[in-house]
DNA sequence: TCTGACCCATACTGGATCGCATGGAATCCG
DNA sequence: CGGATTCCATGCGATCCAGTATGGGTCAGA
C-alpha cells in the first residue's frame, strides 16, 4: 500500500518533471515560466494542483518570492536524473552522433567489408554504438522486420514492400563445375537445363545463394539433385572442385578456384546483388534515427568500391 | 538546435512516462491500458498523440496486436530508469522506513544524547539515512526556519509561531561562584541584581545560554560588565572557578565543579528548557516526511530519558 | 472461404486545463 | 513611512483532453 501510494505519487508528479526542476532551479515562478516557455499563472496553477493532488508540499512561499520546500529539495536530485535519463534517451534517438545502429550482416561480409565500413565511420562519429549481428540472409531479413536490427548488409535484396533496399555491388553467377567436368572446355555461357540430371552442391536453407539457386531452378523448371548442402560458399566450391557435384555460386574474385572451373549462365537472373536493406520510411519501421540514417549513407557511399573485393 | 530538439521531446515524453512502460511491457493496448486503470481509447490516443508531437514512431500496428518499434525499444530503458529514479525520490519522502532525516543539534549534545538516539532509532529502521549537522542555538534555528533541516535538537526552545517545539527536559540555571566568592556560603537562593556589578563570564553570541542569560538580564534589567565570551559551557564554568568572573549557567549534573560554587537563582525564568524543534505543520514546513515523523516522536519518547544524564 | 472473436482506432460529449487580465501581498526606495 | 515595484495567486472565456460508445481491421476455426 505505500507502495501504490509512491507509484500514485509518481505518476502525478512525472508530467511535471520539468516544472519542478525549472522551479527549483530558479527559485522564481515567473522566471522558470520564461524558461519552459509557458505563462506565469499556468505554471502557478500546474504546481498548486500538484501539491494538492499528491499531498507533498514540494514550494512554498517566503515574502514575495518562492522556495524549496525540505521535502522537494530532496526529491529534486531524482527528478533532475530521471530527466536526465529521459533526455539521455532520447539524445540517442536524435542526435547523429550518438545514436546505437542495429546491424546484421552476411557472415562473408564480417571478414573485412563490415570492419572496413565501422573504422571508417567511426573515424568521423566515434560515438555512435553499435548492435552487430552476423546471420545468414533468411535470419538478417527476419530480424530486420522484426524490428531487431536498423540495417541489413545482405544478398539477395528482398522483395518485401515493407524493406527497402540498395544495390550495392552485383555479383555474376556462374556454374562452377570440376576441371574434368564434359563442359569445362566449353568456353560459352551454358544453361542451367545442360546439367540437370546432374548431382548439384547446394547451400543449406536460409542462405541467400541458395534462394538464388533455388529461383534459378525453379525458372529453368529443374529439381536438382543435391549431393550436398554446404555452410558456406568456399565450401560448396572446394565440394564441386572435389567432384561431387556442380554448383552455382558467385564469380570467385581471384579466378576460379583451381581444379574448377567457372562458367556463365545463360539463364535469367544469374545475378547475385549485395547491397543494404533497412525498413521502409512508410510502414515498416516509421522513423529512422538520425545516426541509422548517416551509417546508411556512408554504406551507401562507400560500400560499393568497399565489397567487391572484399567478398569471395 | 539538436540538443533543443532532444528536449522539446523529453518534455513531450515526459507526462507518458507510465503509458509508454506500460505499453513496453505488455504490447497490448487493452492490457496495458487495464493496469494503469484508465480506458483504453485514452491510451491509444495518448500514444497517438505522442508520436505525432514527437515525430518518433515508438509503437506499431502488429496484426491485430501493436509491439514497440526499433527506436521505442531503445528508449524503453530510459523511461524506466527515469520511473525508477522517480519513485525511488517519492519513496524516501512517502515511505517511514527509507527517508532521510535532517537533523541539527547542539555541540553538546552530540557527545552522546545524539548517539544514542540515533543507535536506538537505527536499529528499528535501518534504511532511515540521517543528515547531521552540528551548531549552536542561533544557527539550528536559522537552519530549520530556511529548511535546511527536519530537527533541531536545542536550548532554549523559539518562540517563533512557525516553529512547534517540545519540551524534552528543563534544566535550572544556577548562578555559579567561585568557591571563595562572597556569596559562596549563602546556602540561598540569590538574585541576579546582587551580582549586578561584577564581571560576567557569558558565552558567546548566538549560543543558546547567552541568549537565557541576555533575557534574565535584561529582565533584571541590568547589564553585565563582560570578563570574557566562552565558546561553550565547559570553558565558562572552568572560568569561574578560576575567579575570571561570575557566570550563569545550567546545573551541572554531577554536582558543582571543584572550585565552583552553585547558587539557586530567585530570578523568574532561569530555567533552560532542552528539546526538538520543527517546523509548525501550517505555515513553516507543510508536508512532513514518514521518516521525519517517526524520529520526531522516538525523540520525544526517548528524548527525557537520554537527556538528563548527558548533559552538562 | 466465411464467420466470429478480438483488438486497436475514431466520433461525440462533459470536464479539466490553459492563456489573458487582474487582484493581493510583500519588498524596495525615496 | 508611503508610494512604486515586483511577484505570486485567482477569475473568466476558449481549448484541449478524457470517458463512453462504436467502427475498422486482423486472425482463428469451421
Amino acid at each position: 500500500m505505500e507502495s501504490e501510494d509512491a507509484d500514485r505519487v509518481t505518476r502525478l508528479l512525472a508530467p511535471r518533471l520539468h516544472m519542478l526542476a525549472a522551479l527549483a532551479r530558479t527559485e522564481h515562478v515567473t522566471r522558470a515560466a520564461e524558461v519552459l516557455g509557458m505563462p506565469q499563472p499556468t505554471l502557478s496553477r500546474a504546481i498548486a494542483r500538484l501539491q494538492e493532488d499528491t499531498g507533498l508540499t514540494l514550494v512554498e512561499r517566503t515574502g514575495r518570492g518562492v522556495r524549496l520546500t525540505r521535502a522537494g529539495r530532496l526529491l529534486l536530485p531524482h527528478v533532475e536524473r530521471a530527466l536526465a535519463d529521459l533526455a539521455r534517451g532520447v539524445g540517442e534517438l536524435t542526435d547523429a552522433d550518438r545514436g546505437r545502429v542495429g546491424l546484421t550482416f552476411l557472415p562473408t561480409l564480417g571478414v573485412e567489408v563490415v570492419p572496413a565500413l565501422l573504422r571508417d565511420f567511426r573515424r568521423a562519429r566515434p560515438d555512435v554504438r553499435f548492435t552487430l549481428v552476423q546471420e545468414p540472409w533468411a535470419d538478417s531479413l527476419r530480424r530486420l522486420a522484426a524490428g531487431g536490427a536498423d540495417l541489413a548488409l545482405t544478398s539477395p535484396l528482398p522483395a518485401d514492400p515493407l524493406l527497402e533496399s540498395t544495390v550495392l555491388h552485383t555479383q555474376a553467377l556462374r556454374l562452377v563445375v570440376p576441371e574434368h567436368h564434359r563442359l569445362a572446355a566449353a568456353g560459352r555461357a551454358v544453361a542451367l537445363a545442360e546439367v540437370a540430371g546432374e548431382e548439384f552442391v547446394l547451400l543449406k536453407p536460409g542462405r541467400g545463394v541458395r534462394h538464388l539457386t533455388d529461383l534459378i531452378t525453379d525458372r529453368a523448371a529443374l529439381t536438382p539433385k543435391v549431393a550436398f548442402e554446404a555452410d558456406d560458399i568456399a565450401t560448396a566450391r572446394g565440394l564441386a572442385g572435389a567432384g561431387l557435384g556442380v554448383t552455382v555460386l558467385p564469380a570467385r574474385p581471384r579466378g576460379p578456384l583451381p581444379g574448377t572451373v567457372e562458367l556463365a549462365l545463360s539463364d535469367p537472373g544469374a545475378v547475385r546483388p549485395i547491397g543494404v536493406v533497412h525498413p521502409a520510411r512508410g510502414s515498416g519501421g516509421g522513423y529512422t534515427p538520425p545516426a541509422v540514417a548517416t551509417f546508411l549513407e556512408h554504406v551507401r557511399r562507400h560500400g560499393p568500391r568497399l565489397i567487391p573485393d572484399l567478398t569471395g
